[in-house]
DNA sequence: TTGGTGATGTTT
DNA sequence: AACATCACCAAA
C-alpha cells in the first residue's frame, strides 16, 4: 500500500498533541538518490510559554522558522557536533515544534549504516535525536524544508499506534521546565533512546 | 550495567 | 558561557 503523506492540517496542531501523534509516523528523506525511511518512535513538545523551547525568548535568526506556519523542518546544531530534527506545530505565529527523538529503521538500512560508522550495537544506529539526524544525512541544509511539498523530506501516515502503546515522560537533557511530560514514546521499543528524562527530583 | 568526561561550534 | 548530545572508558 502506498503510503499518504501528512497534511498541513495535521501539522496545524498544538505540539502536544502532534508529539503524540507523529509515534508510528514514517520519516522519509531522499539522500544521494536512495530512500531512507523510519518509523517515528520517541518524540518531544516545545511550545510557546515553554522555557525549555528555543522559542521561549521570542524571535531570532535561529528560530524564525517556528513561528511559521506548521509542517516544516527546522533543524539546528548543538554541542559542537550534533544536529537536532524537529517538526514546527501549530499556526503562523505560534511558534510550536516537536523534536523527533528516535526512530526504527524501514528502509535504506545500508546507506545509514554508511553514514553512522561502526557501530557495537544494531539500535545505536537511529536511537537519539544526533544519530537520526547523522544517519538520515539531515544538517542545517535541511532546515526550513515544506514537508508538505518537498520530495526529499517529509512525512507520511505509516503505522497506527493503539493509546495502549504509548509511554509518557518528562523531556531529555533540559535544565528547565524539568517537570512537564512532554516525552511521548511507544513503550517496548527497541529504538528509543536512552537518555534519561528530567526532573525525578522532589 | 552505570556514571563521568571531553569534543566541538553556534547562539546569545 | 550555555547548550533539546554522543562516544568513550572505567568500575563493579
Amino acid at each position: 500500500m502506498r503510503e499518504k503523506r501528512l497534511t498541513r492540517t495535521f501539522y496545524r496542531q498544538s505540539s502536544l498533541t502532534l508529539a503524540k501523534g507523529l509515534l508510528g509516523k514514517y520519516l522519509h528523506r531522499v539522500y544521494a538518490g536512495t530512500m531512507l525511511v523510519g518509523k517515528i518512535v520517541e518524540t518531544e513538545a516545545y511550545g510557546m510559554r515553554d522555557p525549555a523551547s528555543h522559542s521561549f525568548k521570542g524571535r531570532t535568526p535561529r528560530t524564525e522558522v517556528m513561528f511559521g506556519d506548521g509542517g516544516f523542518s527546522y533543524v539546528y546544531f548543538t554541542y559542537g557536533m550534533h544536529h537536532c530534527f524537529n517538526v514546527t506545530g501549530s499556526v503562523e505565529g505560534n511558534a510550536e515544534a516537536v523534536l523527533i527523538r528516535a526512530v526504527e529503521p524501514i528502509a535504506g538500512r545500508g546507506v545509514m549504516q554508511t553514514l553512522r560508522g561502526a557501530l557495537k550495537r544494531e539500535q545505536d544506529l537511529t536511537n537519539g535525536p544526533g544519530k537520526l539526524c547523522q544517519a538520515f544525512g539531515i544538517t542545517r541544509q535541511e532546515n526550513r524544508i515544506d514537508l508538505v511539498d518537498s520530495e526529499e523530506l517529509y512525512l507520511t501516515t505509516g503505522e497506527q499506534v493503539p493509546d495502549s502503546e504509548i509511554a509518557n515522560s518528562t523531556r531529555i537533557g533540559i535544565s528547565v521546565a524539568m517537570e512537564e511530560p512532554w516525552r511521548f514514546f511507544i513503550k517496548n521499543n527497541p529504538y528509543v533512546s536512552k537518555g534519561k528524562p528530567s526532573g525525578t527530583k522532589l
